[in-house]
RNA sequence: GGUCCCGUAGCUCAGCUGGAUAGAGCAACAGAUUUCUAAUCUGUCGGUCACAGGUUCGAAUCCUGUCGGGAUCACCA
């Protein structure tokens, strides 16, 4: 049990003791001291003033002495106005270091009752590379998958492509009028970024024609509708729609070049899936089951044939499922996805990791799907996460104001190897293991950077500074454990035995109780994380984690401690507070590099 | 206009299920290395927690309003 938990009961029972009267468990406040006073653990005495009828410093008082003289557990306490600071035993804080087992599950939770839940993240166009936005979803949904397993789910990652639709036929488009055959291999261009490039291409040319067509007195919307470019794109997804084998062949080949592309970004962000969906296979979903919702008055119709929903009563808006021509919208295939997917696969909770802007949109799936009376209609969930803005504002993918991943993940490594030459850190390392360190720094870098700010909140990239190495950064952590196992590998060079039993009966300093109590919290952090959807918790820890490592190395010596059983003890610390480092790391999707 | 989100130090962010004197990093300045990795550590400077009310023993945190910023309300996805 954890320990809040144990303080809790020993309060209830010392005010039951001592007031003759058992409080409810809402009136009692178990919080971590403040770092600027003296102890472990507070107890808030003022809800309790009601039942003691006394002053709070009486009443702090009377609570510590009784909690001090009844549980070995608290050694000690101070009363500073209404607040009851306690002290817990070192041989507490010991027997957790000695007992606990430390391996690279430590913190997890094991859950007898595994609920199975699938995030889908990522979920990319096909129509051009990804870049930062795409990157904080990516780490968003790749790092939360780590957090929910570790918190005793059972998970499957999906990744939706939409590979089918107007903007990939404009690209293709452009390539066939403007390309002259290029490939990849002809050029040497990754795959996504050419087709990215036709998108653009297309983009300049459509808005050059919409431009003439206004000068021939049309307005802006007839002449976007009337450009003869944006008639031939929608011809080629009429085209597409009806299988033409042409059409189909160059959406192939061109949606291959991408899928490479991808497949390369994915591989250095270090993401992965389990099952990957193409929307050209899910698109026509859904649409049997908003007609059987129509038969069941559910939904209705206009005169037109479109099929809508009215949620007003829900106070929200109403809202087309069907198009008048009987074609599916983004809403018709998503319950269609949504049904499929609980066929497919025994899950309970079903989390779409995508952008904010969307909120509206899955809180109108959930209530579709509610009332069409699925019951798991509520256990979809919607990770909501802001988006990456710069300086000057929101990215434009046709604008070309976008912070491409590809350029943004290598200029990191780049930078990550130009501090390493300038600290000597690369010194007898060989090709491959300074590819492999620069590569593990500059990722690091990046994805604490990104994965450290709250999901909910919009952030900002400001390109012209680049990602800091040093103070609360992934490098920073990242340097800790490289640290420590440099501390332990001197120890085993020494002849200590890294893995000798420790002698609790010794005394523990400031920094060493405070580190432990840190470790302690791992767990609660993990279930924290796993409850809100927020790897941003387990960065804030592990940053706080290291810095309190840094602080105690700073003062203390490990292997130069001349009390045998002291030393010990600090290496055994080192080496749990590497291992709870780690593993914080590595449900970021961060690596813990041994040497940097 | 309706709905939702946000506003904390010069900058980027923590803290928000109410608790002590609001915290970090960056930037600026001053220091620490004969000692286990200085990508580190210590200190100084920096705040009307957007504003105004309210609830409370106690409000950055909860409620109401105002101001400012963003998203969304498509026969786009």
């Amino acid at each position: 049990m954890n320990l809040e938990k144990i303080l809790t009961q020993y309060t209830v029972k010392a005010v039951t003791s001592l007031y003759g009267v058992e409080p409810p468990e809402n009136l009692l406040q178990v919080q971590e001291t403040r770092k600027e006073f003296e102890g472990n653990f507070t107890i808030v005495v003022f809800p309790l003033l009601k039942i003691s009828k006394q002053s709070p410093e009486a009443t702090a008082e009377a609570i510590g002495e009784y909690l001090q003289a009844n549980y070995p557990e608290v050694s000690r306490y101070n009363v500073i106005k209404g607040f009851l600071n306690l002290m817990i035993a070192d041989a507490f804080w010991l027997g957790f270091m000695v007992e606990t087992r430390f391996d690279d599950q430590y913190g997890y939770s094991v859950q007898s009752d595994k609920f199975s839940k699938m995030i889908e993240y990522s979920s990319p166009n096909t129509n051009k590379p990804l870049h930062l936005g795409h990157i904080r979803n990516n780490l968003l949904g790749y790092s939360l998958s780590k957090i929910l397993a570790a918190n005793g789910n059972r998970i499957v990652k999906v990744n939706l492509v939409n590979d089918r639709g107007i903007h990939i036929c404009k690209s293709m488009l452009a390539w066939q009028k403007w390309g002259n055959g290029v490939t990849p291999e002809s050029s040497g261009k990754k795959g996504d970024h050419l087709v990215g490039d036709y998108y653009v291409k297309f983009d300049i040319e459509y808005k050059k024609e919409i431009e003439q067509l206004m000068q021939q007195g049309m307005d802006k919307d007839e002449a976007a509708r009337k450009a003869p470019l944006m008639q031939e794109a929608q011809e080629m997804l009429r085209r597409w729609e009806a299988k033409d084998p042409e059409t189909v062949a160059l959406w192939k080949m061109m949606n291959g070049w991408v899928y490479d592309g991808f497949g390369v970004t994915y591989k250095v962000l270090g993401v992965d899936f389990d099952r990957i969906y193409y929307e050209s296979q899910t698109y026509l979903l859904g649409k049997e089951i908003v007609m059987d919702g129509l038969k069941r008055g559910i939904f209705y119709q206009k005169e037109d044939g479109s099929v809508w929903v009215d949620l007003t009563a829900d106070g929200l808006d109403e809202k087309l499922l069907l198009r008048s021509d009987g074609t599916s919208v983004y809403m018709t295939q998503d319950i269609g996805t949504a049904c499929q997917r609980f066929e497919e696969y025994d899950i309970d909770e079903l989390i779409y990791v995508v952008g904010n802007e969307q909120n509206y949109h899955f809180q109108v799936l959930s209530l579709i799907l509610d009332k069409l009376g699925y019951s798991w209609a509520k256990s979809l969930k919607h990770m909501s996460y802001g988006m990456v803005e710069l300086p000057e504002g929101k990215m434009k993918s046709r604008e070309g104001t976008v912070v491409d991943a590809d350029d943004l993940m290598s200029e990191m490594t780049n930078i990550a190897y130009e501090m390493s030459q300038e600290l000597g850190k690369l010194d007898g390392l060989s090709a491959e293991e300074i590819d492999k360190t620069i590569h593990t720094i500059g990722m690091g870098a990046l994805k604490y950077f990104i994965l450290k700010v709250d999901p909910k909140k919009t952030m900002l990239f400001d390109p012209k500074e680049s990602i800091d190495f040093n103070g609360n950064t992934g490098p920073f952590i990242q340097y800790t454990h490289a640290r420590i196992q440099s501390v332990l590998r001197k120890a085993t060079e020494s002849g200590i035995d890294i893995h000798a039993v420790v002698d609790t009966n010794i005394t523990l300093n400031d920094k060493e109780v405070s580190l432990i109590q840190t470790i302690y919290n791992f767990p609660k952090t993990i279930n924290d994380a796993a409850g809100t959807y927020s790897p941003a918790l387990i960065a804030n820890y592990v940053y706080e984690l290291a810095k309190e490592y840094n602080q105690f190395y700073h003062d203390y010596s490990i292997l130069k401690e001349e009390n045998p059983a002291v030393r010990h003890f600090r290496i055994l610390l080192s080496k749990h507070v590497a291992q709870v480092i780690r593993t914080s790391l590595d449900l970021l999707g961060i690596d813990s590099p041994d040497r940097m």
